[in-house]
Formats: C-alpha cells, sequence, structure tokens
DNA sequence: GTAGGGTTAG
C-alpha cells in the first residue's frame, strides 16, 4: 500500500513536470491529453496537479478551461491564484484579473511576491489612474511598500497611466533605489514629453554613483527623442560608446533613428540606416516611415514601406500610415488599393478607443460612440466645440473615409474617440481643473489641432496619453512641439 | 509545482 502511493506520487510529479513542457507548446493538443491521463488514473484532486493543468491551459490561451478548473478545485493555493491571475493577463483580461486580485484580498491567503509582480501589470495596461491609485494603497497594506523590485513597478504604474508627480514621489522616497529605479523615472519623464528633467536625472543618477546599463541609455536616448533634443542625443550616444564601453544594440540604433528622423533630414536618416553595423529591422525602417509621414514625403515612405514588406509582409501599422499619408493626398485610389490588401491578408487595424478620469471612474468611448446615457450632450458639446474653434469639418480629407479597415460608415474628427472623451471629460468635471485621457493609438493630426484650440478655448489643461508620449495641451499648445 | 520590476514606431 505504502509502495502504491509513492508510485502515485511520482507519477503526479511527472504530470506535473510534463504539464509545464505542455504549456510550451502552440496547442492545448498534449496538454489535453495529459489531463485526460490523470483523471483516468484518478489522481484528481490533487491541489498541485490541479495548478498545473490550470497554468498549462492558461498558457496556451484556454482561459476557459483554467477558468472551469479553477472553479472545480476545493483546496487552492496562492501558487493557484497567481497562475489564474496571470492566465486572465495572458489573454489581455485584465478587469478579470483586476476583480480576482481583489478576491483573493478577501481568501485566508496572502498575496505573494508573484502575485504582486504578475498583477502590476494588468492595472498599467488597464490605464486607470483611480485604480492604479488603489493597487498602490493594497501594496503599502500588504507590506510590499519596502520592495524596490514592486516599488519600481508601482512607480512605472503611476508614469504610464498619467502620474508623473506621483511616480517621483515614490522615487524620491525610495531608500534602496537600484539602476532599474532610474532608468524607470527617466523613461517617466521621456514618456511626458520633459526630455530635459529626463537628462538631469540622469546625470543625477551618475553623481548618485550608479553605473548606467544598456536600458539606461535607451531610456535616455528616448528622452532626447521626444524632446528633440539632437545634440544631447548624439552626446550620449558616443558617451555610452566612448566612456562605458559599450557596443549600441539595435534599440539604441531605433532611438537615434526616431531622433534623427525628428530633427534632421529624411535622406540623413537613410545614410544613417544604412550605415549602420547591423542589419536594420522593420522597427528601424518603421521609425523612418514615422517620420516621413510627420514630414509628409510620400516617396522615403514607399521606399520604407517596401522594406518593412521585405522584412514582414503583415505589418498593420505600416499600411494603417500609408493609407493615411494617401488620403492625405488625396491618392484615394492608393487607399483603396490598400484597403483591398488587407481585406485579402484578413488584417485589422486595432479599434482606437479612448478613456477619460473622472473623480470617481473612468470612461471609455469608441469613434463615433453612442453607447454612453449622455450621447446627445456629449455629440452636441463637440459640434459646439468645433464650431467656436474654427474647426473645418468639411475638408476633402474628412469626406472620404481615409480609413481602411472602417466599416464603410465615415466618423467625422469630432466624433474621434479623443473629442468624445474630452467633450464628457468637460461636462462632468469642475470647471478649470485638468482633463486627462488615455488612447490606445497615436492621435490624429486633425484632433491634435484641434485639441490645442479646445484647450485654449475651455481653459483648460487637456492632458492625453497616446500609446507613446502624453500630449498636454494648454492655452492652445502642446507640449510634444507638434511632433509626435 | 509559480515569474520576475525598467527597455526604441505605428
Amino acid at each position: 500500500m505504502q509502495m502504491r502511493a509513492e508510485g502515485f506520487q511520482v507519477e503526479a510529479v511527472t504530470a506535473i513536470n510534463l504539464l509545464a513542457a505542455c504549456g510550451q507548446t502552440e496547442s492545448s493538443l498534449y496538454g489535453r491529453s495529459v489531463h485526460a491521463y490523470v483523471v483516468r488514473r484518478h489522481f484528481l484532486p490533487h491541489v498541485v496537479l490541479e495548478t498545473a493543468l490550470l497554468e498549462m491551459y492558461g498558457n496556451v490561451g484556454k482561459v476557459e478551461s483554467s477558468e472551469k478548473i479553477f472553479g472545480q478545485m476545493t483546496e487552492k493555493t496562492v501558487v493557484t491564484w497567481n497562475n489564474m491571475i496571470a492566465a486572465y493577463i495572458y489573454m489581455e483580461m485584465y478587469q478579470e484579473a483586476i476583480a480576482l486580485f481583489l478576491e483573493l484580498l478577501n481568501q485566508p491567503l496572502y498575496p505573494d511576491y508573484f502575485t504582486m509582480t504578475t498583477v502590476v501589470p494588468a492595472f498599467v495596461l488597464l490605464g486607470s489612474l483611480r485604480q492604479c491609485r488603489q493597487m498602490h494603497s493594497y501594496i503599502i497594506k500588504l507590506g510590499y511598500g519596502d520592495s524596490t523590485l514592486i516599488m519600481n513597478a508601482v512607480m512605472h504604474m503611476y508614469a504610464r497611466c498619467g502620474d508623473i508627480v506621483a511616480s517621483r514621489e515614490i522615487f524620491d522616497k525610495m531608500p534602496g533605489k537600484d539602476v532599474i529605479s532610474w532608468n524607470t523615472i527617466i523613461i517617466g519623464y521621456a514618456i511626458h514629453g520633459q526630455g530635459k528633467t529626463a537628462l538631469e536625472m540622469f546625470d543625477e543618477m551618475k553623481c548618485n554613483g550608479i553605473e548606467p546599463n544598456e536600458s539606461t541609455f535607451v531610456s535616455v536616448l528616448t528622452a532626447c527623442s521626444v524632446s528633440g533634443l539632437e545634440t544631447e542625443g548624439w552626446k550620449e550616444f558616443n558617451s555610452m560608446q566612448h566612456e562605458y564601453g559599450m557596443v549600441p544594440q539595435i534599440e539604441h540604433y531605433g532611438c537615434m533613428t526616431d531622433l534623427l528622423g525628428r530633427a534632421g533630414d529624411l535622406r540623413e536618416v537613410l545614410r544613417f540606416i544604412e550605415n549602420m553595423p547591423i542589419a536594420p529591422t522593420s522597427r528601424i525602417w518603421g521609425s523612418l516611415l514615422t517620420a516621413s509621414r510627420n514630414k509628409n514625403d510620400i516617396d522615403i515612405a514607399e521606399y520604407a514601406a517596401e522594406r518593412i514588406f521585405q522584412l514582414e509582409h503583415n505589418n498593420t501599422g505600416c499600411y494603417v500610415v500609408l493609407s493615411s499619408m494617401y488620403a492625405d493626398a488625396g491618392r484615394w485610389e492608393d487607399v483603396e488599393r490598400i484597403r483591398s490588401l488587407m481585406k485579402e491578408k484578413g488584417l485589422r487595424r486595432t479599434e482606437a478607443r479612448s478613456l477619460v478620469e473622472l473623480n470617481a471612474e473612468e470612461c471609455s468611448f469608441v469613434n463615433g460612440d453612442m453607447s454612453h446615457p449622455q450621447s446627445e450632450k456629449i455629440h452636441e458639446l463637440s459640434d459646439i466645440l468645433s464650431r467656436n474653434i474654427g474647426e473645418d469639418l468639411d475638408s476633402p480629407t474628412n469626406l472620404r473615409d481615409s480609413d481602411p479597415f472602417a466599416s464603410g460608415k465615415t466618423v467625422l474628427p469630432n466624433k474621434h474617440s479623443v473629442r468624445l472623451a474630452v467633450a464628457f471629460g468637460l461636462i462632468s468635471s469642475e470647471p478649470g481643473t485638468p482633463i486627462l485621457v488615455k488612447k490606445n493609438v497615436r492621435v490624429c493630426n486633425h484632433c491634435h489641432r484641434a485639441l490645442k484650440l479646445i484647450s485654449k478655448y475651455s481653459r483648460r489643461k487637456i492632458v492625453v496619453g497616446d500609446t507613446k508620449i502624453y500630449h498636454i495641451f494648454s492655452d492652445g499648445s502642446c507640449c510634444c512641439g507638434d511632433y509626435w
């Protein structure tokens, strides 16, 4: 009998290890057969084995199967909970991940290090500052306020969600700042368009005797790039090689391409790319593409796009940029050509979405959104704002649908998600208070122009974070200097 | 039996 129990245990451990391997494969095929085997052999219930099954399903993207196991387990450990949270995050189900984390707080279990490092990214990706603050307070309550690792993640969470001041406060209070703490505050200022402050922090870092690493230079060069600090960028790029003996990697060349694309002439960027000691990736050509979009040079854009397509056949971003350039130039046949190409390949662009932060909640809008109970009022205000800032909604680019992925209906710029979010922010907050919006795609040129004027007209600071930086619209101008 | 803080475009 003893022998048999031991044999069981050995087999269960084998199954657990096997499941970890199955989780690394593409499909649930192997994992499912191990699952069937352990059921057949009556190994269940077995908390570790069930947790391993749950994790395996999470790793192959079968979150419903993970949920089913989680729901049926009679005994759960904190590892079980961590893996269920991770499964949600893997499927980008951030709200569910956070809900489960909150539920865990009510269990007779203690969330551990793993829980924290797993769940914090969910808050970053969700983008809600209100929920970030809540998470911060849980972390303190649970006693992780002194952990450099976790507080670095919290700093990053605040910066990404729009509160660089809170990020800095944590940084200043941190007793054991390490190189990642410094890298995080530097990139945080970069995200907020404060390149100069980022460079000051870099100086301070060196004064404090912290040795920069390769990532530090990614942060520093990004900061130079977002603020158009070309001379400083070159200086740091040279110093990383000559003072620190580092060999710039592709990501550093990426930052330099961004920097030159903003500051210099496109031919110069092209020369820089062609003289790079490493082979340019599609990310590098993408940087040139972005620069040519911003400088309205279709020839170079087409060249960059060609190079991207040689390396990557289905680069959605590339199609998006090209088609919007064609639309701006009134080249509708080309827009149509891209539209059908995309359709053929089954590629779809991310649906634009804007989240506005209010006191007690946040509210999300898509382009032309009518789902909000106050939609009528929101759209009306957006129309009033358009009139008052003298926005030209009848320009030829707006009359045609420049979006090759749209379902046929044209959404006027003043009904873009960011504009509805701002309008709702204006009616739902006190006069004079700033408005904070987060967007999952780049702000379009038209809305960028309009938001500058709306900030002046409404006498409000309007902060809009896109995937790259935070735009701060105030009194008719934007901190990005109209390059983003 | 877990995963792991920061890191270049759209």
